[in-house]
DNA sequence: GCTTCATATGTCAATATTGACATATGAAGC
DNA sequence: GCTTCATATGTCAATATTGACATATGAAGC
């Protein structure tokens, strides 16, 4: 059996980096930096699998680059994206939900915690805890930036959808924070039971 | 360079199935379909990437089996975890919080509703409302099943830490739900601003 | 003048994941 | 008797991801 060399259809990554030059033309260096913050709340990719991954986009006709002067020891290029690219784009995001495989570190972690001391777990839920706190906050001074202008209350405009994205984000955290608490209240009066059953 | 026959360290697959295994030992079948539920809630592997794990996992010491009698073409292997594997996965539990890599299609797509029209982004936000209901429903009965028996409030009893981790479920759903409302209501009144400015 | 760092683009080996293919048995329903 | 399905374990090719290696320039600080 003969396989084509390639060009079936865009991955996830596609999207994202789709998704990123539909706000602005970036280089794959820019690309590599806007892709840990702030597409990096929802989505990350390294350098090593952006530049291939531009390459097929350009190959299906998604992006064009020209190329721009620039620091490094080959030709940089400013990629954008194509009148093609920003259909897949639209088709994609109204399109059928396919469920995606989950991947919760944090969850697995805390499935397994009866196999420790209650007061280990107390440690590792304070750590998430402090995570959560800590991400909550990025978000908040993040929103703040963007809630109270008018483009961000146009639905057409990216600042609309980076509102809402970010308001999504506070709420998750704040309820992850939230839990973190109940599960610290679990653990101290299980703590305690036990002590005073003594 | 000679490259070392594997035997690192474990992945993160490795301690999903170790969890597994530390509750109850079953064979590479009933992994595969208790990986679907209750785990698949928060971690996901099918059979072909179950069975080369459990390989791997024995090599390293960490589970061992014994052949029974079953309906397949091969010898069906009962897997239990050893001292050794048990060791191993509590040691993770509480060990260094690594950035997990973040794969989040749903904030993907809502980060580029600006692309499409209002009314398709309101669709897109009722049908991301409805799966989320249904997850809800499915955490809450689960929960409900656990809550009130003993072992649940035990903390060195397996179901302790799922009533731990159901609640968790049932907690980011609900904040979900309320966001997804949240969303509508700023796109039917985006979308009546608009109107009404004719 | 020398070191360090941000800029900049790429490749490659190792590993992880997906989805299909392969195969065989026993039980249930028709 | 035949079909279908759950049981059961595995392999393999394609794809995705990670992390390291490679390389070169200009600006800033010493």
């Amino acid at each position: 059996m003969k396989r084509r060399p390639t060009e079936e259809s865009t991955g996830n990554l596609g999207f994202a980096l789709l998704g990123l030059l539909a706000r602005r033309r970036s280089t794959g260096y820019e690309l590599a930096r806007r892709m840990e913050r702030p597409v990096g709340y929802f989505w990350s990719a390294h350098h090593g699998q952006i530049y291939p991954e531009l390459a097929r986009l350009e190959a299906r006709g998604f992006v064009r680059h020209t190329v721009v002067e620039g620091a490094g020891p080959r030709p940089t290029k400013r990629y954008a994206v194509t009148a093609a690219g920003r259909k897949a784009l639209r088709e994609w995001v109204v399109g059928e939900l396919e469920p995606q495989p989950v991947r919760d570190l944090e969850t697995l972690r805390l499935w397994n915690i009866w196999l420790v001391e209650p007061g280990a777990a107390l440690e590792l839920v304070q750590k998430l805890r402090q995570d959560h706190a800590a991400r909550l906050a990025a978000y908040e001074s993040e929103l703040a930036e963007v809630r109270d202008s008018p483009e961000a209350h146009d639905p057409r405009n990216p600042m609309f959808a980076s509102r809402l994205t970010l308001e999504g984000g506070v709420r998750s955290r704040r309820a992850a924070l939230e839990w973190c608490d109940w599960m610290r209240e679990q653990l101290e009066s299980a703590m305690h039971d036990q002590t005073s059953a003594h």
